[in-house]
DNA sequence: ATTACTACTAAACGAGTAC
DNA sequence: TGTACTCGTTTAGTAGTAA
């Protein structure tokens, strides 16, 4: 069985939920599932055969048509779909964003901020790891970048609150957690942007990016902005 | 384009919105979808191509990849099949139930209650059709129709009063808004049904059945029991 | 890097039909 | 009436490759 197609099965699935099959046992003949699909008898017929060899359904024959109701596995296939789908529609940001930029050699101040212990120990707190003093800097190329980051402001992100030592303010900072190159699980930092203009952005993660992913100036790197767990 | 497997491009469809082309342009490349779908960067590149001729989707080219957005033609399908998903899911009741059973003549009992003003008026205000006066007779034969049509008395019903005159009381009703035979709109009501036994359910509807349906007795009549809107 | 064409393979389907 | 088999047809998917 190709797990490959599974989806065709989840839609026969969902028109068999629709006419009760995921509380009661329903009395469907293949015939009669076939109009409601605009598929063939045979087809149909064919389809909870596969169903059931999925043990998605429970399939008994008799001669007025089959009596079919879907299994609990059955039942947690659509419930998948549909948290899928509640997730998407009812979500007020998308699921995730992905940036691309290419790395350039920053002033170094990214590691004086970062180790800055007020702010480390909320990284630490609040992203759920400590992060390698020093960021990696991304210069975004494209519109579609720019804009896409910019875009960025309005979503929920983690706050780093700011402080105040004997000698200066230390403003708040945003935290964007993010996967680079589908690897390494970092996060976008935002505050320290303003350094520069809004086509740069900053990366930190638990690990020294540059060596953990062999990273020298020029070369593209890829971070997915995850918005929602 | 065959409207036949559109479930297919629906999938793919719910991917992108996964990737968040449903909110704003999403950079997405061919070999990208692809893999998310476990496909050939081919198939991708295809699918994206018919959901753009569909009108689902929005597709610009660009060197690094397709920049997609869904058009709200293409957010209404999902949206629909979200609803779908959410009736089933939310819903306490299946949303149809469906008996056969053979017509026999009755004592003619029905046709003495249905037509007690009283009981009519609650018929047309809160059924919506004013019954003909008599009730079809439908013996359920399977173990089956016996089963569901007792799992039936859980379900939300229809509730018509009942009232006392000079000389006896009449109970109340319990209406299940019904279709006969897949034409004819119409309810099956459940109180008359002790004068018989668990296997055999009254129905009435706004016209006289037997001659509407040109049913004889010994013939298979299917009612389809709608428990929701 | 990309997208997407052509040519081919694999899978899904439906007609006919057995039971 | 039902289901479901075989088998020829249609459709979807992939590999190779051009642009």
């Amino acid at each position: 069985m190709t797990e490959r197609h599974a989806w065709r099965h989840l839609f026969t699935l969902l028109k068999l939920a629709e006419m009760g099959a995921h509380r009661r046992t329903a009395k469907i003949s293949t015939e009669y599932l076939a109009r409601k699909l605009g598929m063939s008898q045979q087809t149909a017929s064919r389809h909870l055969i596969e169903l059931d060899n999925k043990g998605w359904i429970k399939r008994t024959i008799t001669p007025e048509g089959c009596l079919i109701k879907i299994t609990d596995s059955g039942i947690k296939k659509l419930k998948k779909l549909y948290s899928n789908l509640h997730f998407l529609m009812e979500a007020a940001y998308p699921p995730s964003v992905t940036l691309e930029g290419i790395v350039f050699t920053g002033l170094g101040e990214g590691a004086y901020y970062i180790s800055k212990e007020r702010y480390r120990k909320q990284f630490i707190e609040k992203l759920g790891f400590d992060p390698y003093p020093g960021t990696l800097n991304l210069k975004l190329t494209t519109d579609y970048d720019v804009k896409t980051c910019s875009e960025l402001e309005a979503y929920p992100a983690i706050e780093i609150e700011g402080f105040t030592n004997e000698n200066r303010t230390f403003g708040p900072v945003k935290c964007y957690p993010a996967i680079i190159e589908n690897k390494v699980k970092g996060a976008l930092i935002s505050a320290l942007r303003s350094h520069y203009d809004a086509s740069v952005i900053e990366v930190i993660a638990p690990v020294f990016l540059r060596k953990h992913l062999k990273l020298k100036d020029g070369h593209k790197v890829k971070v997915e902005i995850l918005t929602l767990p």
